[in-house]
DNA sequence: TATTGTTATACTCTATAACTATA
DNA sequence: TATAGTTATAGAGTATAACAATA
């Protein structure tokens, strides 16, 4: 729309606004997704946020979900009715519940991985080159924590 | 991490989370500085969709917004307190209520716009021949509808 | 009968404040 | 007293079902 050469001053509010378009678009077919696996959009975040191998004190999570601690609490009580996960108390200092990710919720994990890869799809119309450029490009964009 | 030359199957996944990352990080933002002008965010998007210059039924406004009619009602309430959007009752259709945007209204969309583009700072290390190509590369991601 | 907007209701998500049990 | 987790409560967002007015 303005000169060829021009530097575009609303080219970033341009890619900020498809950005937002796209990042909602995935994200409702995401939760589409993980609802059909029984799951809520926010249970299922908490147990991708979980390391298997790495059990950690639920207050860790309200950081890493960047939320409070009174939000986890019905969070891993969703997650533990349904098996994915167990709350241990931590003998070395009682008040600290401890989360470990059963192995149904590995196999949870597992499947969460995947349907994030199949949604993908909606990458479709680009070339591996192409998904290369993105990627790196992406990859360059800050993300205040 | 896999040869040089295979082509990736996890590419996708991996821009399809940073594409999540990115939009929820975006989001946070906007809410944060939507909230400074007194809106919600699900009031600011509304109020984004009206077009000023063609008022429309609140059914259309659903449709936008892909959401039920039902909720749109109290969206519509708040932006009507706000001063920045007025019900009238088509005399061509008398069930129908046309949704005009105000003055006030249309100085809060310009607000928003604003606020859309200082967003896009988080794009600041890209210069503008890498924006050029992140733009591209996303205008050939295919959004469901 | 069908449609527009509304109301009633319910569930999820998230925030603050107050509580308990530990330390 | 400080911290971990919980409970209570509230507001926002979104979904379904039922309703009144109008077509």
């Amino acid at each position: 729309m303005a000169g060829v050469q021009a530097p575009s001053p609303d080219l970033a509010g341009e890619i900020t606004g498809q950005l937002l378009d796209i990042g909602y678009a995935l994200r409702q077919r995401l939760d589409a997704e993980v609802a059909r696996l029984g799951l809520t959009p926010a249970t299922a975040r908490a147990l991708s946020e979980l390391d298997p191998d790495r059990p950690s004190p639920a207050r860790d999570l309200a950081l890493q979900l960047d939320c409070d601690r009174s939000n986890v609490t019905p969070l891993v009580d969703r997650l533990e009715e349904a098996g994915l996960v167990e709350r241990r108390v931590d003998p070395e200092d009682r008040r600290v519940k401890t989360l470990v990710v059963t192995e149904a919720g590995r196999r949870m994990q597992a499947r969460l991985h995947r349907v994030l890869a199949e949604c993908g799809a909606i990458l479709g119309d680009l070339d591996e080159a192409e998904l290369r450029v993105l990627r790196d490009a992406l990859a360059k964009v800050a993300i205040p924590q």
